[in-house]
RNA sequence: CGCGGAGUAGAGCAGUGGUAGCUCGUCAGGCUCAUAACCUGAAGGUCGGUGGUUCGAUCCCGCCCUCCGCAA
């Protein structure tokens, strides 16, 4: 078998999944449909949004589905007539054993964590926000309870002690397409060779570390409960998605909602100072703001805002 | 027709029915390490666009363009 015989249903929605379908593309994979969320009125105007798999989908010619729900009689039909060997998801959301059993090979998962570290649905946010100086991506299998099957392949990422958790998505996303094709190629290779796919259960790890969903209540900076180091940590950790917040009052003056993309641990202060930049006390230590965004204003750094006090 | 904020000097913001200021930056000079330092001086704006009201509009009214927050 030849890679362009093995035919690929792919899974996925922002654009962390869209890396990985174009590398298969232009790899010269056969992908022969997208699954993707269906359109929602989205952004300012509510304007319906296509997701950016399925921007990419339609550019490159590929059948997109968006069903409603997974277990929809009409489009567990409609998946099945394409006949898929294989069926990738990267950043999608939970499937029905009916869809993820469907292949004759099977369906395996692009993780963005070091399984068994961080299952769930923000891995990245959650390794930078706790201050790891590692991380990486992982292919495994599907099986029933969420992230936890058999391993493929896992490649490591350092982090870097200033690096905010966009940096990181994005030589993820890199990394992944590597370990996306790779992953294939094995397959393949296995499948020629008769053999079962070599594959690893995920050990037995006792400080287990969740990664859940992230609310914008759980963004709000909590300087007199964090470190300076955690608050650091935290707002690299949501920047630039979904974002750090806290209500500052600075000289007097209240700012709700404020959005903190950047700080720096500073030398303690027990009071607000915008004497040498924008310093905040925490718990221990202070952070000096040096890039935030007031609701209706652009986002701009600290020295900017200082600029407009008056 | 989801709700809302905003367009004034390179940046962030004030302000007024009689053609505009602040802080920072820039440039020149001084001082000399104050780790986003201090002093002096200068340059730099058809006040988003377009109609209207007015003796006169940056300011009031209509339309347009652009940017942003919320919500999803």
């Amino acid at each position: 078998m030849n890679k362009c015989d093995l035919r690929i249903v792919y899974l996925g929605t922002p654009e962390f999944a869209v890396a990985s379908l174009r590398a298969l593309v232009e790899g010269g994979y056969n992908v022969v449909a997208v699954v993707t969320m269906p359109d929602k009125p989205a952004g300012r105007g509510h304007q319906l949004q296509f997701s950016d798999v399925k921007k990419y989908a339609l550019e490159v010619g590929l059948p997109v589905l968006q069903p409603e729900k997974l277990k929809d009689e009409a489009f567990i039909e409609e998946l099945r007539s394409y006949k898929a060997d294989l069926q990738i998801v990267v950043a999608f959301r939970m499937l029905p054993e009916i869809v993820w059993a469907m292949p004759r090979l099977g369906t395996f998962n692009l993780h963005a964590s070091l399984l068994p570290q961080y299952r769930g649905a923000a891995p990245i946010n959650w390794a930078v926000m706790n201050g790891d100086q590692e991380t990486g991506a992982t292919t495994f299998m599907l099986k029933h309870e969420i992230d936890t099957g058999n391993m493929i392949l896992q490649e490591r990422l350092p982090i870097g002690p200033d690096e905010n958790v966009g940096s990181v998505h994005d030589r993820l996303m890199a990394m992944g397409t590597g370990l996306v094709t790779r992953t294939v190629d094995l397959i393949i290779d296995c499948e020629n060779k008769g053999i079962e796919i070599p594959t690893t259960p995920q050990p037995e790890i006792a400080e287990l570390r969740p990664a859940p969903k992230i609310f914008k209540e759980d963004c709000e900076i909590r300087f007199d409960q964090k470190t300076a180091t955690e608050v650091h940590n935290f707002v690299r950790g949501l920047s630039p998605y979904p974002a750090a917040w806290a209500n500052l009052t600075i000289n007097g003056q209240l700012f709700e909602n404020v959005k903190i993309f950047a700080v720096a641990p500073t030398a303690n202060d027990q009071q607000p100072s915008t004497k040498n930049g924008l310093i905040i006390p925490c718990r221990e230590g202070a952070v000096r703001i040096l890039e935030l965004q007031v609701p209706g204003k652009k986002r701009m750094d600290a020295k900017a805002f200082l600029n407009g006090l008056h």
